[in-house]
DNA sequence: CTCAGTGCAAAGGATTTGCATGCCG
DNA sequence: CGGCATGCAAATCCTTTGCACTGAG
């Protein structure tokens, strides 16, 4: 997806939820595509000094409810954020468990498919609905070996 | 594993690390083993009420020290617990998007194997080792639905 | 104009820590 | 005994919220 098919994509998702797409929420966004990994609030308003720590949390929330953004959690203290799944595509997360770092990876659609229909299987014994899964490949990051 | 194996286990791994299996911890233990599933601390005290905040927590940090029980985190606020995988087996988490709470599910070995495959390829990519992997299915528990 | 959005400062809430006391080895 | 372990209360730190002001539509 292009920068511009982003911001219409983003701004439809915003005004849906009765939403404005202000000038914050355009940095916000544009910040994370230029990531390409989930950012920590802090990593977020280091990278754009125009942001205000609460702001970003408020604004990654509506931009959130508007599934516009995707909150995970690795094991560490922090709450990331990243552009939802619709906007980049399905993808995964290779985590450094010394420095909480994260890269984003892929796997064979072969793999993914197997993956889901096992999932599928899995979930019915338990009773559960499944709507998606998390696949995260935990280790250390090159500066971290 | 019997609990007895259990206990055994949990007191070789405490004394390696210089550590007791102090009363406390012999019942965190028994609380993670008999829930069968990760539990908050809030679960945890409210399990076995002669169990103090600030003492699980502590112990819980040092059982996860001594590579007796492992951290996981969800989307919601709260860090859960569970016993270690080389204690219980390999296994992956049902987690329930609106109240968080948890079913353990397992894979069918060739999946298991599959995955492990493709993860290590895509490791390799993007620098990082890879020790371990997290799969987590993520929709609504029966109570939920 | 008007109301959603923003920045600042203060409040919330899960988790951690200091300290005096208790108890295992 | 001696030092790790515990309980209580206070402190930390990420995140949320109240409030007055600003700015988009």
């Amino acid at each position: 997806m292009t920068d511009a098919q982003i911001d219409e994509k983003v701004a439809s998702l915003l005004h849906q939820t009765g939403h404005r797409y202000s000038t914050v929420r355009r940095r916000l966004v544009s910040v994370l595509r230029t990531a390409g990994k989930p950012l920590t609030n802090n990593q977020i308003t280091e990278s754009d000094n125009s942001l205000v720590q609460s702001s970003v949390y408020r604004n990654l929330n509506v931009l959130e409810q508007a599934g516009a953004v995707t909150r995970i959690t690795t094991n560490d203290e922090f709450a990331r954020y990243e552009l939802a799944e619709h906007i980049t595509e399905h993808h995964h997360h290779i985590i450094c468990t010394n420095c909480g770092d994260i890269a984003d990876f892929s796997l064979p659609s072969s793999v993914e498919d197997s993956l889901d229909l096992s999932l599928r299987k899995a979930a019915n014994k338990v009773s559960f609905n499944i709507d998606n899964h998390r696949l995260d490949a935990l280790g250390t990051c090159a500066s971290c070996q």
